[in-house]
DNA sequence: AATGAATGAGTCTTCATTCAT
DNA sequence: GATGAATGAAGACTCATTCAT
């Protein structure tokens, strides 16, 4: 109950610390504004992790912790489709996932220039699977393609999450896009 | 004449600053270094910008205003080009554009975080263009393909400036694949 | 009972002071670090000290409570012999003292400039005894004299605490020096 | 003269170190402090000196740099003395550049614990030469009797300072004592 | 009484900005 | 206009002390 605890409290200083990164900019995010937004004590920061990059990086590796399961899961069920399904499934599995983390996208998106070790992983994990996806279908250009279809997608979540909307209905548009081409041609 | 020694040693600091940035990213790119790059004390920085913020905005300005003419021309080139051909040749034109400019785009790319004003007018510029090339053709889903089209065309040169390679052979790909669908299935 | 418990907590506290100070001297030893070598929470240390200098200037109390005796009683064991010898009696007998204080005295010279009150006590009463068994034949000098003879002492302890080599072997040579000048000239 | 001023703004800086910390204790000696007592701002401090601990370095070389060419020289002057003569002599010349650098003395024997590296080059200089002249006469004792000489040197002159008075006046007691060991027995 | 997490004042250090030369 | 030393606000981090459990 001890561990309980000292998991709870460490909790509320990622969460902390993501509010304010996904408003400010990672970089901005300065450990008293931590602090205040979690409502504790600077010092406490440091009862939880041992500096400002640890605690970025526990950040960043909470998140994926969370996410990278579910996106994980999302490719497992798709095992068994067609490719086009599959693809299909995954990429809205996917843009689900991220809807639902939507302040860590933001922040994850503003953080693309920092050296926040394990910062990418997420988006790395997205790749790596789109990349198996469609290499038995695509062969030597699978990697540029999943590469490009995230690319696509990233600019359109990042567009949505700017206006406040929902990124999941966009999401079977992409896949359109990269089966057939663009549509109403 | 007065105004083009100004000119130039204005430059002089921007290109400076250009080059601190794409090496150790924006957030970085403390005045000392920009001076010492330039070859100028600090002091003579506050001599051509107000401010820290105003010399990095000058700086996306100033590659703005030699990058923006090309990528206009580029469209205006096609203006006359059938929609398929047209929106080959501007992306084809918009690559060779940024490939030219490396270690800015690779700045602005780090970039894409902070809060510079006018950092992301190239970028903005670029999607405007797109969107009206595409507009004639695909009507209410034009600004949702630019974004698209743009998002693939950055994660893909973001590869390729990793990797060290030119960008713009890949951009016919881009155009195939949002014409047509992924090829070779 | 309660009181002796009392006692036996307070001292365990003071040793891992003392443990620690040693090692590491004493303005680098953290309340932290006394509490976990007495396998106590930092808290305890406040049930027995009211704050961390109250602590250390404990620590040399309760050292100087069980020299301090040995000293004296060195001291008055002494008081029949003649002068000469009862000088080399006392400084040997100083010397088996401290040596059975080791890591007490490499506490107490690293520590020589911290404003611990009563840090010196022990020092002081070293050098009040000598300055009285001094005094009946030295008169006036006895202080200067006993000053030099314990700064003399101090010093090779401190060479002989540095190579881990026991003192006392080296305070005859002192009592010689000091009776008869150097020796072998 | 840029190198000139450059030279004495640090000199201003590394003697408003001294006075500081010849009061307070060497590891009491804050960064505010010794600006403060400077009369320039913190971050000036850090145009002068890569860190705190450069600038306690630095401020033991500069008077290390002072004093030692002073005790070479002493010791160098009386190298054609007779053993008895040289060593007064020596230990004489010691006392008087030890009784004009006070405020450093003060400072470097509260210092004695701490790490500072190259802060007790002068104490092993002193030494070391003592050692030389005692050699020829003191062969395998002579490093202890040093110890012993310099340490006496030490307790009687930390007693002066303490109470204000000059230390030169003693230096020849110490001699006489060494030499002929206690007077007037 | 014991615990140890929380506290926040105090340190060191950085860096954009100013200004006397 | 150019210079670069001086400035000090702001940031990260430490640690003696407190207090709810």
């Amino acid at each position: 109950m001890r561990l309980r605890a000292r998991e709870a409290a460490s909790t509320v200083i990622l969460e902390a610390a993501e509010e304010v990164a996904s408003q400010r900019g990672l970089e901005a995010t300065s450990t008293a504004a931590i602090a205040e937004r979690a409502g504790v004590a600077v010092g406490t920061l440091y009862n939880y992790f041992p500096d400002r990059d640890a605690l970025i990086a526990a950040l960043f590796r909470y998140r994926r912790d969370e996410l990278v399961p579910r996106i994980v899961a999302a490719a497992a069920e798709t095992k068994h489709l067609p490719f086009e399904q599959r693809l299909r499934a995954y990429i809205g599995g996917v843009a689900r996932v991220f809807d639902a983390f939507r302040p860590f996208c933001r922040m994850a998106m503003s953080a693309e220039s920092s050296k926040v070790r394990g910062k990418s992983i997420v988006m790395e994990t997205v790749t790596r699977e789109l990349t198996e996806i469609l290499r038995p279908t695509l062969r030597a250009k699978a990697e540029d393609y999943a590469l490009m279809i995230f690319g696509a997608f990233k600019a359109l979540m990042q567009f949505r999450i700017e206006h406040d909307e929902a990124f999941e209905p966009s999401s079977g548009m992409i896949v359109d896009t990269f089966l057939q081409g663009m549509a109403a041609r």
